[in-house]
DNA sequence: CGATTGAAGTTAAACGTTTGCATCACCGTA
DNA sequence: TACGGTGATGCAAACGTTTAACTTCAATCG
C-alpha cells in the first residue's frame, strides 16, 4: 500500500505538503505546480488514504453501523440493507452490518463491536414494523430506527416507517372503485405487528369515505401472516352464504392462502373474488396466477432514508428534535382485482 | 471511550504494562497482583480496545470484506451473509459487506473501498452458482468465492459451491423409489447457470442407476427459472398423451408453475403428478398446497464455510493450493410426491 | 530602512496501540 | 567485591494520518 510518505519521497516535499494538497487544503500554502506534481505522483502510485489511520486521527471513521437481528431471516431485509448501503456509499460512508442472528443483544455485545470500530452513527433495523428498545449509545451518536419506532418515544432517535394506513386506504379504495361493497379484511392477531392497527384504520377510513359501514363479520384475524394461517381464515370467510366479493389481506402470504381456498371452493380470481395483498413480496406476488395486486412496502426507500438521515445528523444538518417519516406504500396493480361478479356468490364447479 | 492511558493512570503503571496484561502477554513480565489490579480497573472502566488503533499498528484489522453485486436482489442472499457474518463473529472477525448494486465493479472501486479499510481477506459472493472474474487483490490476501467458482481456475482462490449433482440425484432417486418411471426434468436454458449441467447430470445418473433410459422428450428448458417460464414448459409437457407422472424442476419457482398448470389441466398434486423443486425457497416451498418437496440449497452453510476458510487461511492453517468444497443439498420432503396413479394420465375434471 | 505581510512550505505533536529495548533492583555465585 | 542473571517495569518508536504552530524568505509598506 502506498502512503503519504512514499509520495512525499517521490516528489521531494514533506508529508504534510502532500496531505494538504490531497485534502484540497493546499490553496495558498503549496505552489500550484508543486501541487500538480503531488497529485500526479499520487495518481501514478495509486494512492488511497489509509482510513484506519485517518479515522484514528480525526475520530471520524466514515462508518455507519447497522444493527439487526434478522438479516438472514427475512427476504426483504436485503432491500433495506441494499438501500442503506448504497446511499451511504454515495456519501462516501461505509455501512457495517452486524446481525445478532435472532439473539436479543441484551448485553450489548453487538453494539460494543460496532463502537469499537468507531462508528459514527447507528441504524437499528427490524424485520417488520414494530417497537424496538434502543441500546445504550454515546450521547452524541445519531441513532435511526429503520422500519420501526423506539418504544421509548422520548428517545433521541429518528425513525422511518411505512405509511401503512395510506397503503391500506389505497388498497381498499381500489376495491371500492372497482365496484365492491362487501370487502373483507384479513388482519393478523399478533399485537407485535404495529401495522395491524394502522392497516385496519386505513381499511375503515376508506370504507367510511365511501359511506360504507364496515361489517364486523368481514374482519378476521389470522394467527400469523403465513399462508397456512391465511387459508384458515379464507375457509371461514369464503364459505358463508353471503361471502365477500373482495378481500384485502395483511400479507401476500395470506393472500396466497386465499387464492388456494378460492380454488378449492371453485371461486375464480378475480372474477368471483378480488384479492389485494400487502408487501409485494418478490417471487410470490408476481408468481401467482393471476398476478397479485398488492401494496408495496418501500424497504429500499426506507433504507435509503435511514442512511441519509444518519449522515445528515452527523453533519449537523438535521433539526435538533427527533425526526420521523412515513414512506408511501404504493399500490401495485396486477391481475387480482376485477368488478364484482353480478351473478353473485354461487361457486362455479 | 476508555483508553489504555486511562487505565494506566488509574493503576499507576505505564501504558505498556496495561497493554501486555490485557493481551495476556504479561506472564513473567508483570507481577500477578499488578496484573490483577489492571484487569479489575479495565473491567470497571469498561475498557474496549480501539480497533482502529490496533489495526493501524498491527496491520491486522480483524476484518473480512465481502463483495457482492446482489445482496438486495435475491432472497437467499441473507442466509449466506448471515452465515458468513455469524461465523466470522465467532472468531472475532467483522464482516463488512459491499454491494455494487448490480453494477459490475469494473474499475474496482468497491474492492478499493474494502482495501482502504485494511481488510485481511476477501469473499466474493454471487447470487447464483456461476463463474466469476476475480478482482485484483494484493498477492497475499486470501480470496474465497461463495456460491461460485473462479473463471480462471488457476487463480489462487478457494471456493464453495452446492453439490448440485448430488441434490438432483437424490431428488430423482426419490421419485424413482416412489415408483415413477416417466420422470420429466424442467431445466433452464441460460448457460450462465452452472447448475444447469450439474443437475442434469444428477438426474441422468439417477435414471441410469435405476436402469431407466432418459427420454429426451421429457427434458425441457425453461427460458429462465421463473414461474411464468415454468408454466410455459408445463403446458407443453403435461398435455401430451403420455405425460410424465413426475417432474423434477430446476427451481421452486418453476415447480410453482407446474402446480398452476396442473390445476388448469385438472391434475392433482401429488396424486396425478409428483413434483420436486430446487432451492427450498422460503415462503414458497412451504406455502404451496401441498407443500413442495424440494432440494435445499445450503446457503447458510456455504456462508459459514467461506468465512471459516478465509480465517483459516489467514492463520496459515490451510494447504497451499486452492481448496474447494461442495456442500450437500438435502432433500426436504413435504407433500408433493406420491406413487404414480395407476389409473394413468386421464385428467380428473 | 526597519517592520510587516504573505507565500511556501516544514516541524512536531497527536490519535491509541504494540513491542523491542533499556533500565533497575535484587539475588546468587565465583 | 565484582559479575551475570533474572524479574519487573518503563521508554520510546512506530503504524499513517491530520493540523496547529513555526520557519524562512522575499516582497511590500509607511
Amino acid at each position: 500500500m502506498v502512503t503519504l510518505k512514499d509520495i512525499a519521497a517521490h516528489v521531494g516535499v514533506s508529508i504534510s505538503a502532500v496531505s494538504l494538497v490531497l485534502n484540497e487544503r493546499g490553496e495558498g500554502r503549496v505552489r500550484p505546480d508543486v501541487a500538480a506534481r503531488i497529485r500526479n505522483v499520487a495518481d501514478e502510485l495509486g494512492y488511497a488514504p489509509n482510513l484506519l489511520a485517518r479515522g484514528l486521527k480525526t475520530n471520524q471513521s466514515h462508518t455507519i453501523g447497522l444493527l439487526s437481528d434478522q438479516v438472514a431471516s427475512v427476504p426483504f431485509a436485503g432491500q433495506m440493507l441494499g438501500g442503506a448501503q448504497v446511499s451511504a456509499a454515495e456519501e462516501e460512508f461505509l455501512l457495517i452490518v452486524v446481525d445478532t442472528a435472532g439473539n436479543r443483544d441484551l448485553d450489548g455485545t453487538a453494539v460494543k463491536t460496532l463502537l469499537q470500530r468507531n462508528i459514527e452513527a447507528l441504524i437499528i433495523a427490524t424485520d417488520f414494523h414494530r417497537e424496538v428498545d434502543l441500546p445504550m449509545t454515546p450521547r452524541a451518536m445519531p441513532v435511526v430506527v429503520l422500519d420501526g419506532l423506539p418504544r421509548d418515544r422520548s428517545a433521541a432517535a429518528d425513525w422511518v416507517i411505512p405509511d401503512e394506513t395510506g397503503g391500506a386506504y389505497a388498497a381498499t379504495t381500489h376495491l371500492i372503485l372497482a365496484g365492491h361493497r362487501r370487502i373483507a379484511f384479513c388482519n393478523v392477531e399478533d399485537e407485535r405487528f404495529v401495522a395491524r392497527t394502522l392497516r385496519r384504520a386505513g381499511y375503515e377510513a376508506a370504507l367510511s369515505a365511501a359511506e360504507l359501514t364496515p361489517d364486523p363479520a368481514l374482519i378476521v384475524d389470522a394467527s400469523d401472516p403465513s399462508t397456512a394461517a391465511g387459508r384458515v381464515q379464507a375457509r371461514r370467510i369464503l364459505s358463508t352464504h353471503d361471502r365477500p366479493t373482495a378481500v384485502f389481506c395483511f400479507s401476500d402470504q395470506i393472500a396466497f392462502g386465499f387464492y388456494q381456498v378460492a380454488q378449492e371452493l371453485g371461486l375464480r380470481v378475480p372474477d368471483d373474488l378480488s384479492i389485494i395483498g400487502f408487501d409485494d413480496q418478490p417471487f410470490i406476488a408476481d408468481s401467482l396466477l393471476p398476478g397479485l395486486t398488492t401494496v408495496r412496502l418501500p424497504h429500499r426507500d426506507m433504507g435509503t432514508w435511514a442512511a441519509r438521515q444518519a449522515i445528515a445528523r452527523l453533519r449537523g444538518e438535521a433539526p435538533s428534535g427527533p425526526v420521523s417519516t412515513q414512506m408511501a406504500c404504493p399500490l401495485v396493480e396486477r391481475g387480482s382485482v376485477a368488478p364484482p361478479n353480478p351473478e353473485g356468490g354461487s361457486p362455479h364447479i
